[in-house]
Formats: C-alpha cells, sequence, structure tokens
DNA sequence: CTATAAAGATTATGATTATAATCTACACGA
DNA sequence: TCGTGTAGATTATAATCATAATCTTTATAG
C-alpha cells in the first residue's frame, strides 16, 4: 500500500498546515498547488491522493486557520476561559498580529476572500464567527445576555476591522494609532 | 489622430469605472484585462494605449473607489458635512451597502486585498483612510479633538469590520444581527 | 485635401495554472 | 516471501492571463 497510512496523514496534515499559513499571508488565491506541495517538500502529482480538488484544500486550511487560534493559546499554556476580554485585545489588536497574518486570525486576514467564496468556506466561516461571538460574550461586562452578546459583536467587529485597517495603513504611525485607539475602546467597553 | 481626445478620455474613464466595480465585486485579481474591455464594448488590444500595466488600472480604479462615495452622495443632493454620525452609519451599516460592494466602500470590499497590495495602492488607500477618519471626527461627540479622533478610527474601524462580517455570515440572520448592533452602536456613541 | 499619428482591433507570445494520466517504489496482506 | 494497492514523482494537457506586435481606421494638423 504504498507509503504507510500514519505516513500519509501526516502528509495531509503538513500540506493543510502550509496552506493554512501560506492562504492567510497571501489570499485564497494567493498560492497555487504546486508552490504548496513544494514547500511541504512534494510535487504536483501526489496532491489529488489528498484532495479532490484545490477548493477541497481551501475549505480544510481555513477550518484549520480557525483552530489555530485555540491551538496556540493551548501551546503557550494560556486558558482561552480565564482570558478578560482586555487581554484578547491586547493579544489581537497587536502589532505582532498585524505583521503576521499567516499566524492571525482568518477573519482579519481573509475577510474579502471569504466573503467572495461559495457556500463551502462560508459555512466554515459563519460557524466560526458565532464560536467567536459565544466566547467574546461570556467575557464581556453587561446586565443580561443579551447585552453581552451585543458587546461582544461590535467588539469583535471593531477588532478584526482594526488590524484591516492598520495593515492597509503603509504609515506605521497611523497603523499603530489605529491599534492602540481599539485596544483602548475594548479595555474600556471591558469596564 | 485616430479617434478624438475626448473619445480616448471619455474611454479611459469608462475602463476605470468598470474596473472600479469589478474589483470591489470580484477582488483585485478577480477579474481579467480582456473581460474588463469587453464590458466596457472594447478588446484587449487597446488597453496599453491606456494604461502602463494592470497595476496602474488597478491603481487608478481605487482612487476612483474612494472618490465613488462624495459622488454618490453629491449625486443624490446629500451635503456630506451635514450628516451626523448616526445617518452615516444607517447608510454605511446596511444592508444595502452589504449586497453591494461594487458600489460601496473600498476598505469594507477590498481590505485583504489592499493590505497584500503593493506601495502604490497602501498609498492611495492610506490618504483614504486619513480624509475618512478626519471627516468623521468633525461629526463625532467629545471634549476635545483628541476625543473626537479617536472615537472617529474606533467608529469606522467597528462599521467597515462589521460589513465585513456581515457580509462573510451565510446566515442571513446573523449577518442582520452584526449590522443593527454596531449601527446602534455608533448612534449611542455618538450620543 | 492629404499625410500621419494615434485609438482600438486582431492576433501572437510566453508564463502560469489546475487537473490528470502514467510511472515508480514501497508497505502491507496473504 | 510474494503480489498488489497506493503515495508520491514525472510528465502531459488545456485553460487562462498579462503583455506585446502588428494591422486598420479615422481625427486632426498642415
Amino acid at each position: 500500500m504504498g507509503r504507510s497510512q500514519l505516513e500519509k496523514q501526516k502528509t495531509h496534515e503538513r500540506i493543510v498546515e502550509i496552506a493554512s499559513k501560506r492562504l492567510r499571508e497571501e489570499g485564497l488565491e494567493g498560492i497555487g498547488v504546486a508552490d504548496l506541495m513544494k514547500e511541504a517538500g512534494l510535487t504536483v502529482g501526489g496532491f489529488y491522493k489528498h484532495f479532490a480538488s484545490r477548493d477541497d484544500l481551501v475549505a480544510e486550511a481555513i477550518q484549520s486557520a480557525f483552530d489555530s487560534w485555540g491551538r496556540k493559546l493551548e501551546a503557550e499554556g494560556v486558558n482561552p476561559a480565564e482570558m478578560t476580554a482586555a487581554d484578547v485585545a491586547d493579544r489581537y489588536v497587536s502589532a505582532y498580529h498585524r505583521d503576521n497574518p499567516g499566524e492571525g486570525c482568518p477573519f482579519a486576514a481573509l475577510t474579502s476572500d471569504i466573503s467572495r467564496s461559495g457556500e463551502k468556506a462560508r459555512g466554515i466561516a459563519t460557524d466560526g464567527l458565532r464560536r467567536n461571538f459565544a466566547s467574546l460574550a461570556s467575557k464581556a461586562a453587561g446586565a443580561d445576555d443579551s447585552e453581552r452578546r451585543r458587546k461582544a459583536i461590535m467588539t469583535f467587529a471593531m477588532m478584526a476591522g482594526g488590524v484591516g485597517l492598520a495593515r492597509i495603513s503603509s504609515d506605521e504611525e497611523l497603523s499603530a494609532e489605529i491599534l492602540a485607539t481599539v485596544r483602548d475602546f475594548v479595555a474600556d467597553i471591558d469596564k
């Protein structure tokens, strides 16, 4: 049976992980199958032994990107449940996140790309959105669930939008100003 | 001299306007030179009589997209200076804007694309950012200029981010909830 | 009225791409 | 140990694309 099943699974995960990073860096159409395989130490030929189409890889890669936030915290020994909204903002609305889209949030890196995508990618992203809102709502200050949810939604919109705008600005000072402003507002709302 | 100068200018503007719309709809790499020319009633051949490269067209199209907001208001007889922040939000954070990226704000439609672009496009966009912040600051409530500016920045981040997320969601209910939440918050901040 | 320069059409060119067919070598069931 | 199925390599295939060379037509200068 050719290489072992274990090998294949490892390879599969490697391709997905690489794609997840590169696609966030260069957009959903930004990198080709051949380059991706090359970066995984492979050649084009084997690609379709792993994925029915490039689109399928993209879907898996987006899913993996959504999970990466949690995996990263885990790797650092941080408990997501213990983070306050301000803690989240410090990480999310940071120069590091701005400068490393490949390891960051797909909503900040791929907003436009996903909104132009098909049902598959949008569905995965919609699930991710719901999870993000729920997680942030559990951290938000507020009199009732409804108010906490509203704060979660607007906080996330502001954070994702802020990082997006900060990435656009070619003026570092303006970019830093955007990040700092958004961070402060999130901390204020958290009260 | 071939067709008249006036004709040429008209043609040039037509190409840019079409590109400005289609690029916002399908991303900066989403549509080819041939299709663009076809939509303008022309063929590929003449393209390089108007633009040194596709990149040059993209830059002009982005610039035009930034100007389009003002042109649209003007066409409707609305005076931008008289709009409150809540007025802006009602327009910006609307289902119509969400569903018609081609006529809308490039920061909402092209966030990811522009942040991956070269200096030319980023520079144009950075100017656009500054103008947006200044315009919103003049409408914001606040004790001093600094507070008004801070509100402008966070408001714009929230609005652009909100429309971006609303476009991603394949669940119409969730999408509408995002829009409504952001709109309400902007109105509140405006106080 | 005529010559010509430039707008736009027609038609290469060469690069890049996703997908696929075929080949090769190895891991496993027997 | 042998035969086979499959992972991955090599090598087409066919589409798409930006760019360019060349041809055609017509608006204007003289």
